[in-house]
DNA sequence: GTCTATATGCAGATAGAC
DNA sequence: GTCTATCTGCATATAGAC
């Protein structure tokens, strides 16, 4: 996992990102981040001061990673269709490379949603962008009669909980075969769209 | 939140659930759970022994509460349609009334999987009830070429991610309001039974 | 059963040599 | 920058009085 050519900081940040991720920030230990950047802890707290530090530190590091790139995809020139295609579609391949991600967000939604709401707030038209999207929804001119937020949960619901979900449905509804899960998870972007396609513009089929 | 009518061991399981669904298992402190209930802190070790007993205990009566319930909803006597319109209101009810419990599931799906997969294997027919009703999926009798796995996925991703994404969903498209979130949830039901009915039968349109 | 006081261990953090 | 050794505080857990 460790690259040769990392140096200390970097190999701390990789270290610390899986264990964070593995146990959270309570569950980890300082000693098991060490061992795994195989370094000595002193050094953990020469480059992060402390253990909350770094935790941050990695946090940031992660979603400095996904939310540019996601940002990017949402382009209000375009349409929506084409915007969920792009979005979806990105969302399941990070998700294929980061599948520990959720997890980690979610930890942070629940330990400090204001500090992450607001670090979010300022990803560039981040919001406003999804408002302006999401538009043709409240205005009636897609085949919903409910409000935009709950296409969002729709969409985002459908992509992530497959991933949260990983060790329990894995288990009882793939008998705990790993690459079948794989599988399962590169099919959720066709049927995600496909949902999608269904629901917005039904008349057309 | 306390009965006065509660005896100790349930002061103390009522207690604990709220401080480990908040903190989860290593940021709960047994001290605050002693204050939560009322009571000195070394009862909880009188009446559990350790800490991991208690949270052991207070995640099964949990579970126990929800899934006889769920599991009488998923009869396999009855068609795919009126099942789902069941599970999914009923979903929706026990969520609104324990928003907190999806997060604590999820922390125990990580932590220990394979416990809480063969708890849920021991649900009388609970899983082989679900592959009776998923069956038509499978068999192509309604319309979608995919897997019924990825049925269930959309269905539970959909039901359970405004719970787990609430701190942060509400404060970006709901600008903090409480209230408008609770409405936003109690509306779940209906738009999701509506984006089952689509999915499933599109051709009725 | 319930309390106060105490023991034990361990994790985060620091000091200081190299 | 990196290490070993050490300190400090705190959380779990126990002992023992009532």
């Amino acid at each position: 996992m460790q690259n040769k050519e990392q140096n200390t900081e970097e190999k701390i940040i990789t270290a610390a990102k899986e264990i964070f991720i593995e146990k959270g920030l309570q569950g980890a230990r300082m000693q098991e981040i060490a061992d795994q950047a195989k370094i000595n802890k002193a050094l953990l707290h020469y480059y992060f001061r402390s253990k909350e530090k770094l935790f941050d530190a990695v946090f940031e590091a992660s979603i400095n990673d996904l939310f540019p790139k996601l940002s990017s995809k949402i382009d209000p020139s375009k349409s929506l269709d084409e915007v969920m295609a792009g979005i979806v579609s990105f969302y399941n391949k990070f998700l294929i490379e980061n599948p520990f991600i959720p997890q980690f967000i979610f930890h942070e939604i629940w330990q400090h949603p204001e500090k992450l709401a607001r670090f979010i707030r300022e990803q560039n038209n981040f919001i406003s962008n999804i408002n302006e999207l999401t538009k043709p929804i409240e205005l009636g001119e897609i085949k919903t009669e409910y409000k935009s937020q709950h296409f969002i949960a729709n969409i985002l619901g459908m992509c992530i909980f497959p991933y949260l979900s990983r060790p329990i449905f894995q288990r009882l509804f793939f008998e705990n075969q790993e690459d079948d899960y794989d599988q399962f998870l590169s099919e959720r972007t066709e049927v995600i769209l496909n949902v999608f396609n269904q629901l917005s513009k039904p008349e057309k089929k």
